[in-house]
DNA sequence: ACCGTCCTCCTCCCAAAGAACGAGATGGTT
DNA sequence: AACCATCTCGTTCTTTGGGAGGAGGACGGT
């Protein structure tokens, strides 16, 4: 039902790298028999030794703090952290040059044309043939970007390279700063923000304008839908 | 590809009526040859003799004052005037017990699932086949609600009767509360509002208050959070 | 030891948002 | 005529939001 398609080569991704030099993986997925089905798939098709996992975002980032990069990501769109384009926008943010590829359940038009803008490297389906996949894989850690081929580029370059900055920005944001723009999506005053984050008001307020300022809105509504334009934050 | 199923017997909407008590139905549509097909359609197949079209919600809901209620509406989810839910939620408030049916060229389930849930008669594709059409037509106009077989219900009940709570609260919203709502959900300022309907603030404020109230929201974030949730305004 | 980043908190200040009144004008219905 | 819904505008007051600027502590890298 959906294999994959090659599109344009890579213009956001800064490195192309021999897939023989693909020697360790991060898997971030949550769902353990995922995880493990993943895992053991890329052993075998790419004889790999080190197929390290996480099981959600936050796990994730401390571990590449801790044992350092990995040469490529795979990542669930739908983290128990951080659902949407977060995980892809704050993992870039840590590891620019490092392709991630993008799973998911279900292959919504919009989430994979996001998920392109905010720089993946591609996006599959989790109920993709083995070798499917690791076609797809292969093809994506020699530098092409690959997409379902359900998925339909939509709109011509422009306004896809409107969104491509926009995701630039949101990667800019801080952690904490990302942590308060979550709750400004999702409603929440300043003074809720500080309850629940447990600092003072006024920290809240710094880092609001430190967000406004990077993402180029004056009021928090407007905040709302940049971050709803990229898909950042996905409804629960 | 996209025949039609049936779900549940009516409970939102009122009146069931017999097929041939339809004497008179109204195409909300924009685009003049899907238009024109249509009420072709349904003249031939139904032998209906009064199809009234409008090209645009303002038109249909101005052409219904004067020349009084349908028996039945057909109405284009994406109207230059009124993206997503919002035709649907105005004309059920103007014309309560008339079934209306959404058409649209995308079958995006969660525009599917949040017409229904705002009390849609019931939902098909532009791309059906005529055959197909009117029997989804005829079935709905016997009470049936139907939706697109390639639909999924996706969630139990429960969160389903809070959006048609939400859509009746957001049908309580009179014409110019709409527009301004919709403004707000654009990330506008109550100033650059006022301004855009030649208005005074003053009276932007009044109806902003009227409009939390029926909606149950504090925040103009957290109207754009209701309002997003029943998919009541699509992104342009 | 020094610098950069991030997080924290504060004060002062002004603009925007929202609640709570009242009230006039219109148009349609009963 | 009385009524109702809608739109309009105003005043007053309180709460939030947001900008500017300063400042200190923690941590990591050069």
């Amino acid at each position: 039902m959906d294999s994959a398609t090659s599109n344009a080569q890579d213009r956001n991704t800064a490195r192309h790298l021999p897939v023989d030099r693909v020697r360790e993986i991060l898997i971030v997925e949550d769902h353990p028999l995922m995880c493990d089905a993943l895992a053991l798939t890329l052993k075998i098709s790419f004889g790999l030794k080190n197929v390290r996992t996480a099981r959600s975002l936050s796990a994730a980032q401390e571990q590449i703090r801790n044992q350092g990069m990995p040469d490529a990501v795979i990542l669930d769109v739908n983290l128990p952290d951080a659902r949407g384009a977060e995980g892809l926008v704050m993992l870039r943010r840590q590891i620019p040059d490092v392709p991630i590829t993008m799973i998911s359940a279900d292959l919504d038009n919009a989430m994979i044309s996001a998920a392109m803008a905010a720089g993946a490297q591609g996006y599959v389906s989790k109920s993709l043939a083995r070798e499917a996949l690791v076609a797809s894989l292969r093809r994506m850690w020699e530098g092409e970007r690959v997409t379902p081929d359900s998925y339909v580029p939509e709109d011509a370059g422009e306004e896809d390279a409107a969104r491509a900055e926009l995701a630039r920005r949101f990667a800019s944001l801080t952690p904490q700063q990302m942590k308060i723009l979550r709750l400004i999506c999702q409603g929440k005053a300043n003074k809720e923000i500080s309850y629940e984050l447990s600092i003072a008001e006024a920290t809240v307020k710094t880092h609001i304008t430190a967000i406004m300022s990077k993402i180029n809105a004056r009021r928090r509504t407007q905040a709302v839908l940049l971050a709803n334009s990229v898909r950042l934050f996905e409804p629960a």
